[in-house]
DNA sequence: AATGATAATTATCAATTGATAAGTAATAAG
DNA sequence: CTTATTACTTATCAATTGATAATTATCATT
């Protein structure tokens, strides 16, 4: 198999899935936060716990910038910050209880959406996807 | 299997992906039209040929909005617009020779990204990878 | 031919996001 | 102990993006 045909049909599958992705939760973000607000909520929240330099880095924000949104988030309640244990210049961020349940909720109705789109799936096609899922997770996109 | 698992684990793997491709992108996009400018082209290059209300619906930019954009797209002689043949109220939209290139240049970017994460794949390795995506595809995100 | 609906455009103002300079506190290195 | 570096914060201004009202041109219906 060639290399370019490979790579093309990946960024192929990117396209494709990201379409998919945008159409599944447009309707569903909350509308008290900015749209980046909510994708550093869904970082944290996939997350757990990170340092405001890993929001920066990870959703490429300037870290002034990023630290001004967190901020907001902050005095919106959705948030919580304590400085780091070892090095108390850094400051870990988590989810407050009002942040997961407004994270929940978004995912409640995605999932609405996404069965809708989906249709029934038997256990076997379950199965089958989790693998693919697994297959491409493993040996393409790398959680960091 | 239950539903909810699974659901779960599809999130999760879209997190993953989002965050992987984001790393895969991040420095490869040209720097002389914005973000926004950015993905208008991206979609433009895997449908061929669209109409602006389409870019509008499926970007989820406001069609006075998308309209602006795509004027500046225009302007920059990133794409051609043409009034449709049937009905000339739409205006069919496709890249124009430099915009198709700026995008084959920034996948290239991608290209050279893509490889050093995911290291040498057999070919074997690659049609596992290439059927995975295809069950995904089929049962899971559908392209429209 | 008149009316209504659709696709797109222009214009305007508000909100979000980006970029940059300057500053503070904690840690690390010499 | 002094200096440098790191992690973050504050403040400010520019650029991008969002929302909305009004208009034009074309098409569809009657």
């Amino acid at each position: 198999m060639d290399k370019n045909q490979f790579f093309q049909a990946v960024i192929n599958f990117i396209g494709n899935m990201h379409s998919s992705t945008h159409f599944l939760t447009k309707d569903a973000r909350s509308n008290k936060i900015t749209p980046q607000q909510h994708s550093i909520l869904e970082y944290i929240f996939f997350s757990k716990a990170v340092t405001t330099s890993q929001v920066a880095d990870c959703l490429n924000i300037s870290l002034p910038n990023a630290s001004r949104e967190l901020k907001k988030l902050f005095k919106l309640d959705l948030i919580e910050r304590q400085s780091h244990v070892k090095d108390r210049r850094k400051t870990t961020i988590s989810l407050s209880e009002p942040g997961q349940n407004l994270m929940l909720r978004t995912f409640e109705r995605i999932q609405k959406n996404f069965w809708n789109q989906a249709g029934e799936l038997s256990g076997d096609e379950m199965k089958s996807i989790i693998s693919s899922m697994d297959v491409l997770e493993k040996k393409v996109f790398f959680p960091n």
